[in-house]
DNA sequence: TGAAATAATGTAAACGTTTACAATCCATAC
DNA sequence: GTATGGATTGTAAACGTTTACATTATTTCA
């Protein structure tokens, strides 16, 4: 494998027989040259397979065309969904995504979030680890908290109305008939946590039941705190026969438990209303209403938000944006196999 | 927010009566420097809250610590999984993940390549779309081949044993007294396919089995050719009563399909085999045995040969690695809802 | 015909670092 | 007292671009 050295703009100049202003001219457009001379130039980087070196320009024109995505897990479908989308939206754009990890930690989030702006990436997409986010205070690049919202923080934010939609899917099994409902999953520092719950509460309260302090089980969001959880719970004599779930892996977990060790009885009965329409949702066989949020626009409008911030078409204070998730309805009947929606990637079904 | 600008060496050495190569010196220690001075600079780097610029070092070396990553999808769970080892194992080192979805399509990729080279990436991950891959012959940058070979391409490669897995899962079926065994998902550009469809019809062959053209149905990787391939499967009155399934999303499509619209004697005797043991397996519930790769060695080796080649302390002939999977036995009993293995994510359990 | 305007191109500085080399200072040894 | 050398620091070039400004060639028009 040869060491050839990638060739520069000096050699196009060379080769083309110009100087390397023109070349730059030609690549970039933004100055009328000659057409006999732009042939010759175009012909140079035709023969040399020129690339014009991004660091070196991101250099002179102090921006990156890079944007920051910092997450709490990268594994985590609901993210990834997201990530997604952003890729898609800001690639064609020119932007390049540097995808950073914070692993649930608020320590290492700071440290990916100085990882990021060492970089000079134009702008920032975060899903905050915690409501603690003061690290995000003071820079000066623009960003958008995605997701979740960090209280105080006057940043662009971007989030579904996770108490409402969970008022309305609570309420929907008290329309069913349920009365006993537990609440399974949870993190105190998490924002869509907290106002999910609150939701739950309200739906309860606003139809006079109780909340039972036994059956809100709010310790973690990951699948094993589903399982155990739902361990827990089907140890009460009288467990709930409906669980609102804070977000997919909750659900997972907890569905799984479910088919592994409850009896027939709880299974033919049992119902749940959760968080999350992702790609598995077909599977989710006790789920009976689940909120979809509009991950897409949601995505959308971080990045024009960002792209306007960067561009400095947008000077306005930051805004707070509350989209309304959809809730999807999983299935009619209480028969234990009939889902009623298809699989959710090739043909959402709304109701 | 007042628009400071972002101090710079010449700031930091200006406040500290130092040179700027003094500056150079203390950050990057590699050279002595009187403690007095040293600290003198340190005292200014933390007044002016200085932060090296990378753009203008990585000009200047030549080198970004960046690595690029190029994969089919970016919502697909199983590259997720492959994408959250690497940034765990690279971002210690120092290195940003330059995430770029080829979005399935060759083009794309070929677009994607010289995107992420020309932002001179030191290294590359690639996740190849199809077979098709000419265009990573010629480059001198480190590139690792993952999950997917390209026949021809002289390059480092790390793949599972695909077809001895498929093999064995396969043999397991037939173990278990399965005889009319299909085959569900594929596409014949896709390294990983091809391979499995081979152990497969090796499995079959090998103890005397006709592979009967009817029930080899692949057609697609995705979660809806899973749906309408079992579908298609279940409207033959022979239809198998287990089924080879290549892939998670095919997996997810076929198994919703029969929990929506399969007759009960079908959901108690069908059986799958399928690769990928991702998160949400424990909801598979047809699975009774699922090939799992070693994700976190496969991304750990791929670290260590990018950064031996980046270093330049790796100049031996590209090499293949090729990693046996574990096969995970997920119910022993035929009982529809005992599913014998727990969640994968927080105990795995192999056989 | 010549001045002025226009078009096309070139020159050189700048972006923020790293680092080879030069320069200074001071102690030691003769 | 002067040479030697080590320790420390400074100077300036370089990385590959973009772009303000200068320069040259060409056209226009009084």
């Amino acid at each position: 494998m040869s060491k050839r050295e990638t060739p520069t703009i000096k050699d196009v100049a060379k080769l083309a027989g110009v100087s390397i202003a023109t070349v730059s001219r030609v690549l970039n457009k933004l100055a009328v040259v000659n057409p006999e001379t732009e042939e010759k130039v175009q012909k140079a980087v035709a023969k040399l397979n020129y690339q014009p070196n991004a660091v070196a320009r991101s250099l002179k024109l102090n921006r990156t065309k890079s944007i920051g995505i910092l997450l709490p897990e990268v594994s985590n479908t609901f993210f990834t969904e997201i990530v997604e989308q952003l890729e898609h939206l800001l690639s064609p754009k020119g932007y390049a995504l540097l995808v950073c990890s914070s692993e649930n930690s608020v320590d290492e989030e700071k440290r990916k979030l100085s990882f990021l702006l060492e970089r000079n990436v134009d702008g920032l997409v975060i899903i905050a680890v915690s409501d603690e986010g003061s690290h995000f205070g003071d820079l000066d690049v623009p960003l958008v908290m995605l997701d979740r919202k960090i209280e105080g923080l006057s940043k662009d934010v971007i989030v579904s109305d996770n108490r409402q939609s969970a008022y309305d899917i609570t309420r929907r099994l008290i329309g069913d008939g349920r009365r006993r409902i537990g609440f399974l999953g949870g993190d105190p520092h998490v924002h869509t946590s907290v106002e999910r719950y609150r939701g739950f509460v309200e739906a309860l309260t606003h139809h006079g039941l109780p909340v039972e302090e036994r059956f809100v089980l709010h310790e973690g969001m990951t699948m094993k705190s589903g399982y155990t959880l739902m361990e827990r719970a089907l140890s009460f004599e009288d467990c709930p026969d409906a669980f609102f779930i804070v977000n997919d892996m909750v659900h997972i977990g907890a569905t799984s438990y479910l088919m592994e060790h409850a009896p027939k009885s709880v299974r033919h009965t049992m119902v749940f209303a959760s968080f999350d329409y992702l790609h598995y949702a077909p599977l989710l066989r006790f789920c009976h209403y689940a909120v979809a949020q509009p991950l897409e626009e949601m995505a959308k409008l971080a990045v024009q938000i960002l792209t306007l911030r960067i561009e400095g078409d947008l000077t306005d204070f930051p805004s707070t944006t509350v989209f309304q998730p959809t809730i999807v309805v999983m299935k009619k009947s209480e028969g234990e196999l009939s889902n009623g929606s298809p699989p959710p990637r090739f043909n959402k079904e709304f109701s």
